[in-house]
DNA sequence: ACCTGAACACCGTTCAAGT
DNA sequence: ACCTGAACACCGTTCAAGT
């Protein structure tokens, strides 16, 4: 608590961690340069010996946050093994729960709060990573014959884009109430899920 | 030009039109309280005479997006009347034009600029409506056999849910290129909205 | 090399005052 | 009723200076 933090050691992590926090805590509206520095403990100008901008920090939290998603969904994974169909709905789930659990961080890595003028090489790498992890469940699922011949990466895409919609649209409370009143979120994306399904998909 | 700005006559409106006009000419990022009365002429606090917070006067410019998503898909709808599989397709296409061409303004709308503590009738109006058009056309889809039968409304959102999530990731530049390189956009689209047809859709 | 503090141009919001 | 201008507490960014 009361340490020295002239040559803090790792800032740059701790301020990633920082805004972490800050997302959990008090929510999006309160992620700022300043708020983070200040939650790290260190001055307002500090964060620029380790992110050239506002910007490339909040590419480091959402690569984080990517991070965080990529281990749901791999023990998602890990947690049906060889069951291809249901390694797809817990994945689906597990994009969900990740979703409505750490909405904030969410909305940053997918809401155009990283406007990508730039690269981030790291935000790149584990975001294209995650969507291997799906495109692998993707075409467990075809061998099996679950799901209909195709090619592969578009399926993942189209399947990726129908659970990231449904998410997105319950985030914005955009479903509609006669919806909702009459089907869980859950049920929701079990249906939507098996749209793409050629045998019923279940939990 | 030259007129008296005092007693506007319509502020309101004008505060609306200016900030639409910010959102397409400079982007979400210059989009301010501050911008939009300085676009519209007049001082930095008149804007509080109409709207009680930032976020209002968002949400008003939110109601003016959804009022020309609506209007575009309206369009689209009555291109193709009575080929309901047509008009699914165009809506569609509709709905992603609409976000690509209008970045900006489909941000706010859909990306939690607009955290919604309050009600805003309006625009919870004017996006049920929008939602209406959609039941509409996967009605007459199912009574002609192109669509499975499924309660209509859950089969509206399932629909809704993956186009938005394709152009939500598309804007985010989150679609690999190994599947954007093979298909372009309006390809996939119609992919992912085959995944929901009994009879093959086409443009 | 890493961090501070003053400075600058912005921002949202409030409030007394002007017409 | 509608709008202005000063004021306040924020914000991102820069830069000279400190250790």
């Amino acid at each position: 608590m009361a340490e020295s933090n002239y040559h803090h050691g790792d800032l740059k992590n701790a301020l990633i961690a920082a805004g972490v926090e800050i997302l959990a805590r008090e929510g999006i509206a309160s992620l700022s340069l300043r708020s983070v520095a200040r939650r790290a403990g260190v001055s307002h100008s500090a964060p620029y010996a380790h992110f050239s901008d506002k910007q490339t920090l909040i590419a480091a939290i959402s690569t984080e946050g990517f991070r965080r998603l990529y281990s749901k969904l791999d023990t998602a994974l890990n947690a049906h093994s060889a069951e291809p169909g249901r390694q797809l709905v817990a994945c689906g789930q597990a994009y969900m729960r990740f979703a409505l659990n750490e909405r904030d961080i969410f909305k940053v890595m997918f809401s155009g709060v990283l406007e990508q003028e730039k690269e981030y090489p790291e935000f790149v790498e584990i975001s294209q990573a995650t969507f291997q992890l799906l495109v692998k469940v993707v075409d467990a699922c075809q061998e099996k014959g679950i799901l209909r011949p195709a090619p592969t990466d578009l399926l993942a895409t189209a399947i990726w884009g129908q659970v990231h919609g449904l998410v997105s649209l319950a985030l914005e409370k955009q479903i509609s109430h006669t919806v909702l009143d009459l089907h869980p979120l859950d049920e929701v994306l079990l249906f939507t899920l098996n749209q793409f399904s050629q045998v019923p998909l279940t939990l």
